[in-house]
DNA sequence: AATTAATGTTAGTGATTACTTACATACATT
DNA sequence: AATGTATGTAAGTAATCACTAACATTAATT
């Protein structure tokens, strides 16, 4: 068995149990086990936990490809553009379920990690309000705070991610397809409709 | 001292602690400490460890305080009911944070716990929904699903405070009023918008 | 003054944990 | 055949943890 593969495997079962357990609550005998190693070639591989899972979160997928790498395909018509977002941010967090609850569990512990956790949806928002701004001035929506309601966006999508991955038992009782366009017509609606934001 | 107040004391302590770092990562020593009182008084009071964690998640509140007792202030204009229900729910949800962190964490290490959480947002949706599917046989807005949009205005509530409490840093950089004025209008074009949900 | 209830102090137990050392084995390369 | 490399086995260490036992202190009640 080659030094890479069991490497690999020692991680991928210490990212599936931090993620269900969390840090502390993690036995490095537990990831050996179940990742058919000793425990010994576990630290002979990564020398401490802690390290093994720096290790772990270092693997977070950069935002970068949900928002630079996209702009390319965005055409300006707002069905089509949401839609875009929506689908491609859904495929990347189901592929990182489990990056995404040890990121979001470890934060506070975290300061360092807290703080690249952040940056995500901050960059995705504003990526997105950006992008909704430059419709607008095209005159095909009114001006409004679209930062906030950038933000709704992702929020609707991430709760969505973050509470498959919580409770698995969820997931999703309705059609990810369905998902995607209901949520699609109800930004369009929302953020072309007349009723304006009274503050 | 009074035999309540201690108890309260530790209990107010553990919520906090166990709310930030979780349970296994949090020691009775230290709750102990953070309630000026010692070890040994901690499990006078309550026994185990476990038995101190199921006290502090069964101050849950139950979810229909937000339902139920609602329902009479409710008018069928859907932005005032919207708004309603939006400060009721970021009202109570502020004053829970640390129970909602908790039962965020801990529910894939206790099912028990899993199932009540999981009624909560259950519960929201399913109300909104009725009520919105009531004001649709007003004919005063198109039929929809209803049940998705429910879960999608709760989708951004509880999103925005469950980030609030998990990076505190972030916190609202906006005002709550105009958070709110702006997701209802949002959710009132959204569902009384035009364009339908083609899947 | 005597009693009781709540807490503090001190010291400890056994279990678990991250992590180490020393040595053996299997296998591929030279 | 000899060597090196990755892993396994066995045993153990020091620290930490939840939790306990025995006794002392304080303050209110009787």
């Amino acid at each position: 068995m080659g030094k890479k593969e069991t490497r690999e495997r020692i991680f991928q079962a210490a990212l599936a149990i931090f993620s269900k357990k969390g840090y502390s609550a993690t036995t490095t005998r537990e990831i050996a086990a179940h990742a058919g190693v000793t425990e010994v070639t576990l630290f002979r591989h990564f020398g401490t936990k802690e390290y093994l899972f720096q290790e772990a979160i270092l693997r977070f997928s950069p935002a970068s490809i949900l928002t630079d790498e996209l702009d390319e395909k965005l055409t300006g018509d707002l069905h089509h553009d949401l839609k875009l977002l929506a689908k491609r941010y859904l495929t990347n967090a189901m592929e990182n379920v489990e990056q995404i609850r040890i990121g979001v569990m470890e934060a506070p512990r975290n300061p360092e990690l807290a703080r690249a956790v952040c940056q995500i949806p901050i960059r995705l928002t504003s990526h997105l309000a950006a992008h909704l701004e430059e419709i607008s001035k095209k005159g095909e929506m009114p001006e409004q705070n679209f930062k906030l309601k950038a933000q709704m966006f992702y929020n609707v999508l991430f709760q969505n991610v973050f509470s498959a991955c919580t409770v698995p038992a969820i997931r999703f009782d309705f059609d990810e397809e369905e998902f995607i366009e209901t949520l699609v017509s109800l930004f369009v609606n929302g953020l072309t409709g007349t009723e304006k934001d009274e503050v």
